[in-house]
DNA sequence: AGTATGCATGAACATATTTTCATATGGCAT
DNA sequence: ATGCCATATGAAAATATGTTCATGCATACT
């Protein structure tokens, strides 16, 4: 029987708190959802599937992206929406699975 | 190629996104983190090692228990807590490992 | 250059969450 | 009953987040 205390330092706590904070919302959840599904989507295409406004939308993957959570690649006019890596979906498939 | 659309049907969206948001705080992360160690602790146990406000310590337990996360069994005037599945064990270890 | 499209930004507003403080409740001991 | 300890509760204050609206910026096309 160890010495009961936190296992996980400050400053990873507070990094998981603003990541799960970040996908705590079902706009943000649905985008990354989307994301698995194909590796990349302009912003257009995921107004179009999720039906909010525009500036709403790009309010959400500004706060990902600052996140960490996704990337970008500008193509002409659109912008490209990526997952940034693994972990996220490993956090989803934990929602969809057990939730 | 699948036409594309989200595959979490609204309720689970808002039920993911309500867990979530109760896992999206440190002091909440710090908690589960504990629980995961002991089975069961007791609020005093709880305020010892987080060095919270004891009415804070309070709400957000309280918030827990409410979103289903913890379970109480109160033994004389202790009131103890514990992980009430592993949907939350799982995450959290999510959130060790990748983040 | 002018116009249209796709996306970002910032300020204002609305809403939700977190924290504090004071007070209440439940159980135990005297 | 009185007092004490452990925990809960509620309202107010502080802070953070989400949403809207208007506008800006970049690229592409004519």
């Amino acid at each position: 029987m160890d010495k009961l205390k936190v296992r996980v330092d400050q400053k990873k706590l507070e990094r998981a708190a603003y990541v799960l904070k970040c996908l705590a919302h079902p706009v943000r959840i649905s985008i990354i959802d989307l994301l698995e599904q194909r590796e990349r989507l302009s912003v257009s295409q995921l107004q179009e599937v999720l039906q909010v406004e525009q500036s709403l939308l790009s309010h959400h993957l500004t706060n990902m992206r600052d996140k960490g959570l996704v990337e970008t690649q500008r193509e002409g006019k659109n912008v490209y929406y990526s997952l940034s890596n693994a972990a996220v979906t490993t956090i989803i498939s934990c929602i969809h699975g057990k939730l």
